[in-house]
DNA sequence: AACTATTTATAAGA
DNA sequence: TTCTTATAAATAGTT
């Protein structure tokens, strides 16, 4: 929306680049300003240039307690870690904001806690996926144990078939279906 | 930018603020991606609407490196912290958009790490916080017992200063203006 | 979900 | 950066 139809692909010229961001930067924040405050929802933005400067908005105080409720509604366990992390995101979003000399201890033990929390969480995954792939690894050996052994007993056969087959003659017919299965992997 | 122009103030109607919470938020998580695509820079946004459903949007993986240039760049702790939390919240954003049956035990244990960093980091700056708070309190005690400790002996003197002016008339120029000094706060 | 009259955002220029 | 302005884009109210 200006003069003419811009693109969307990276800006070449790096002054124009420059100027575009501060100006979508602005608008950007602005419409996250006005979709909290016009639909009572809670929003977290967060930019980062490409000089490696921070801009963020974020909606008032309710926001943890909108996620918090969140987090109850939907018990599934990585969902929890995302609210966990976006409350953390949120605290230390906090903590920027307000002036270094007037952070208190009681921030940073609830940022303690959340930490404490989200790590057990987190600790409590780990372990349960490592149990999962362990038992599935464990079956996965079992099964080709099993299947070493079928082929190790059909190769035997296969042999003894073989031996049969070098000492005497035998018609088309005889040879079973079985040997065929067995003797065809064994070729690759 | 409507039929009508809309004030940025709450919107009574359910069911408009509900249409309109759709439209903007779109509108504002494309305008991020935008953002990121024609100025090279890392966008994280999160919205929750009133009704506690999350959406959320995310530049690439270049936020991680891009945060942690960042993060070296600006040395002070209470930054680091908010890195440290962007980083969590990014990779927790990640792990939720794969598919949790695809989550690997790699992506936990990266995660668990950056909480345990995060997790020391904040119970440093707590403890430091703590110590000055012991510092500052004991300095204020010390300050305190001392003012009282003068109080005290200005009582005392004070006190023999009314047992005099009982016992003996005194001319006005015989009251020194350290008594006068010492008498005055009495009064309050 | 579409439509469309308006408002709003912004690209280019200064 | 900041202002201006022509134009593109977003969207409020309507169907």
């Amino acid at each position: 929306m200006g003069r003419k139809k811009l693109e969307i692909k990276p800006i070449e010229n790096k002054s124009s680049r420059q100027v575009t961001f501060s100006k979508r930067r602005n608008g950007l924040i602005e419409k996250a300003r006005q979709l909290s405050v016009l639909c009572d929802a809670s929003v977290a933005l967060l930019v980062v240039s490409a000089s490696r400067k921070l801009y963020s908005f974020s909606s008032g105080d309710n926001l943890v307690k909108i996620l918090d409720r969140y987090g109850k509604q939907h018990g599934d366990d990585l969902k929890a870690l995302v609210i966990q992390a976006t409350l953390i995101f949120y605290l230390m979003y906090k903590l920027e904001e307000s002036n270094v000399d007037n952070v208190s201890v009681g921030s940073l033990v609830q940022l303690e806690e959340h930490l404490e929390n989200a790590l057990s969480v987190t600790r409590a995954r780990k372990t349960e996926l490592m149990l999962k792939l362990v038992e599935n690894l464990k079956e996965k050996e079992k099964l080709l144990e099993e299947e070493n052994h079928v082929l190790a007993s059909q190769m035997e056969k296969s042999s003894l078939v073989r031996a049969e087959a070098d000492n005497m003659e035998v018609s088309p017919g005889q040879i079973s279906d079985i040997n065929l299965l067995v003797t065809l992997p064994l070729l690759n």
